[in-house]
DNA sequence: CAGTATCCCTGTAGATACTG
DNA sequence: CAGTATCTACAGGGATACTG
């Protein structure tokens, strides 16, 4: 986005593809969970255990949408389908660069009201 | 399990930091508010009519929210109280660098499902 | 011009109980 | 273990009319 007063095809692209990025890591819960599994977590039980609040329900929800959204992958084992292991793709790592520079932002600017 | 993966303090405090800095870009209208004062629009009624599908409500309350958040400011003339300008703050500018990574991620990265 | 005030509908999400 | 089902409460937001 450039700073010049214009409003050019650009500048609606841009705003289309924040709209996109903003579509794919908002949410209540879908950092968390991407957390979550960063740090190792890969059974259902193990992600709901460890963030705090979460309902089976939405953790669910959230699963099944990141899965659509190819952001994590969900395994069963064939023979003990209770086993199932989900984890995060490398299409959800590429996200990394921005939540990095969200992270040094409210580090630095951030300012609680 | 997760007794054991238990995350850093480090890790959580990234966390409320990726938190924080969502809530500040999070919702419907608000970085379309901010492109269209990137693009020159002061007035209410311009900004109104630089976002399609944007209500007077709407507008209102993102910008009332957004001035709480120093992200905008309002001045009215003293003598012509109808006449009101917006504008993004220093502070609303330093968000550039997320939303360009974003663009960035979008751009290379997005699929659409 | 720069907003408010109301009314109302819908989607989001919490609580709780249940299932293969 | 890995989830669903149901019921409910409430906030977000659209439509419309109105105000200083």
């Amino acid at each position: 986005m450039s700073t010049e007063i214009a409003c050019t095809e650009k500048d609606q692209q841009n705003m289309k593809y924040i709209q996109d990025t903003l579509y794919v890591i908002n949410g209540k819960w879908r950092i968390l969970i991407m957390v979550s599994l960063v740090n190792g977590n890969t059974r259902y039980r193990d992600i709901a255990r460890s963030i705090p609040k979460i309902t089976f329900r939405m953790l669910s929800k959230e699963l099944r949408e990141m899965e659509l959204n190819k952001l994590v992958t969900r395994t069963a084992d064939e023979l003990s389908p209770m086993q199932v292991e989900y984890a995060l793709t490398d299409y959800c790592k590429t996200l990394w660069p921005i939540l990095s520079e969200m992270i040094k932002w409210a580090k630095h600017h951030r300012t609680v009201i």
